[in-house]
DNA sequence: TTGACATATCGCGATATGACGATATAATAA
DNA sequence: TTATTATATCGTCATATCGCGATATGTCAA
């Protein structure tokens, strides 16, 4: 986890938007497929429709949280899920006053 | 103090750069003026010098992280002196699972 | 007041980021 | 196999950020 990748992922008002709203997910989505939020995630389609920006810019911006590892995906069939990584968020806490 | 204000300025190796030498100001500067870095801080041009930058783009930089609230600056004649805030450091992790 | 030094701001070109439509890839259904 | 649905990637354009030189502002000493 460089420090760099996250600050830049979390400079992003529809990010911090993604991962607001994968606190509760349950509070913001309607499972379509499943309802296990907790294990599985949300998954892209709906961040698609509910941020009103286009399937390839939610994909765009779900791809640069994962791959600064503040969150994690899972295929199931052709759907992919998207959840927070607390552990993430968790050593994250631990840099600042440390590292930074 | 705006979450995304704060990540945009932690956005940047420079910034980054800064903020770790004012953890031990002591340990890389060599004051002129003052040697009371803790309580004064270490001023413009020993940025603008130790980074190998212009004046302009070390003084940008330096007013980058105190919009965002992560440092403190004080006027002491001609010299501006800036040092961490740590109180933003602070309220930054606890905004990290609270907010974020 | 004038000159010298420290810092801040302006304007510019280069590069990075953000959003989009188009298209490629992957999985399922018919 | 072919069509449909879900997701990822590509190319493009608009905007934001970065670093610079030039210049303005602020402070002090002569």
């Amino acid at each position: 986890m460089k420090p760099i990748d996250v600050f830049k992922a979390l400079s992003n008002e529809t990010r911090l938007q993604i991962l607001e709203w994968l606190k509760e997910p349950e509070k913001h989505f309607t499972s379509q497929e499943v309802n296990d939020f907790q294990n599985v995630g949300v998954c892209v389609t709906q961040f698609h429709e509910k941020l009103k920006v286009t399937q390839s810019t939610a994909s765009q911006h779900l791809s640069i949280l994962h791959r600064a590892g503040l969150v994690i995906t899972s295929r199931r069939g052709k759907w992919t899920y998207y959840k927070r990584n607390e552990e993430a968020f968790h050593q994250l806490k631990e840099m600042i006053g440390h590292e930074i």
